[in-house]
DNA sequence: CATGGGCATTAACATTTGTTGGACCCGCTT
DNA sequence: AAGCGGGTCCAACAAATGTTAATGCCCATG
């Protein structure tokens, strides 16, 4: 049981039943922290009162930029959105997709300076986090300061996935274990159909994912598709056949820590 | 200033003058927390009161193992040890290298299995930090709970860093890049030699770092050899000319957050 | 309806990276 | 001294990946 509530901040804490309407729209959040260990209608709340206002992105736009000192932290809400890394010979990495539920930096809440940029891959509805009210969550709310703090922390075995595909799978299966990470995590948040999602990647931006170029993204999408494990059309992927996928993957969700445990 | 000391738990905390000699063994720790913000005597001290016992590791051996789930968090007092992952067809991929002072697996106080091992890339003298005290921690001291959280973000910061090398920079960037960022880190804990330092890894662990084959990884090492930015043999690298090899890198340390600010 | 741009796809060719096999060196053991 | 094992380094060839350029499709726009 939590405690240490900023109630007077919060005037839904002593009633969570009553959560206001708009707060509705922080149910992938809920969803997305809520799946690592309980979460108590308190706790909502206090999320909720650290939510300022909400802003819409369009596709292409950065939603944070690199070298920025924001002051507050970014929840999509609804959208993909990815960050990213540009060289100077204008190589473009993208280090992560961020989807509904996700906060996109809060690592800037400790970190203060963006060493890199966000951008949105798709139309974004976010909503921002004030970095104020965040430390005085650190300072009154124990249990959820350590949810957060796992949220980066996932963040950062997903890091360490990608760091594995990039160097020791073969590019196939690499594709194949991105699709599984991101069925898996829209899943969480309720963003599949069936056993198919939404990706507004082109391939020139997925080729920006894996690290490759895009007529060379082009023959491993093909080669996934030629094997009969995924359809892949019209930015819509369809997992054909899962276990198979899997398999070329050799994909464990260990890292994503979706067990519901005491933290 | 911290007021919330788990003072009845470490006597240290209303003396912090009086540090017991065994404490300067946290010395690196102290200098690499404390190189993102100010480090008071008092959560010096609660640190100190949250290690428990000393260990040394051999070289090659597992710190530890990949699937446990540890009551404890390493802290490498000194040597050097490295995250890894090993696929189905015996490739291994490093995923961080650790150098003295960091937690190795501080991540899993919250994350609580551990989806990859930890092993020792020379003797290691490591000492475990119990996270029932970490817990603890994290209710009744806020501040230092955020520099703990800000040390895992700056392990995303650099696993973000690691999968922008891999994916679009030249694999002699690449090389370069990892010489800089290890060079700046065990600089700040002091480990550096003028412009050298010890770096006891084999040519097929660094191909393991890199992601290439071990032929290849001779070839790149050979490359920036060649180049005469670095002077590499008997396990030590020396910088030859550190402007030319940032370049070759790009290398840019804000990722790194050394600046020390409010956190 | 014509047109231009973005995107997916493919071919041909260039470059990078992996594989195999082996030479050489060094420290250690027998 | 001989032999062994690990490590570095190199050559020759094979495979993966990048580059350049071209084609066709779809769709928004004039």
């Amino acid at each position: 049981m939590q405690s240490r509530l900023a109630s007077d901040r919060n005037t839904w804490a002593s009633a969570p039943e009553a959560l206001s309407p708009e707060v509705a729209v922080l149910e992938s959040l809920y969803l997305n922290l809520g799946q690592h260990d309980a979460l108590s209608d308190a706790e909502k709340a206090l999320l909720a009162g650290a939510m300022t206002f909400e802003r819409h992105f369009a596709t292409g736009q950065d939603i944070v930029a690199s070298g920025s000192r924001p002051t507050y932290s970014t929840l999509i809400l609804d959208g993909l959105a990815a960050r990213y890394k540009v060289l100077e010979d204008g190589g473009r990495q993208f280090t992560s997709l961020q989807v509904p539920g996700d906060f996109v930096d809060l690592h800037a809440f400790l970190l203060k300076t963006m060493d890199h940029g966000i951008v949105a891959l798709s139309p974004c509805h976010v909503m921002f986090a004030d970095h104020g009210r965040l430390r005085t969550m650190t300072e009154q709310a124990p249990h959820l300061t350590r949810l957060l703090w796992l949220d980066t922390l996932v963040d950062g075995a997903i890091h360490r996935e990608w760091i594995v595909a990039m160097g020791r799978r073969s590019k196939t299966s690499h594709l194949a274990h991105l699709v599984c990470e991101l069925f898996v995590r829209l899943q969480v948040v309720q963003r599949t159909n069936g056993m198919s999602f939404h990706l507004p990647l082109s391939q020139a931006e997925m080729a920006d994912v894996l690290g490759l170029s895009v007529v060379h993204m082009n023959r491993v999408i093909g080669a996934l598709r030629k094997v009969g494990v995924v359809s892949w059309a019209n930015h819509t992927v369809t997992i054909l056949d899962w276990h198979r996928l899997q398999e070329i993957a050799e994909f464990d969700p260990t890292y994503l820590s979706m067990m519901r445990e005491p933290r």
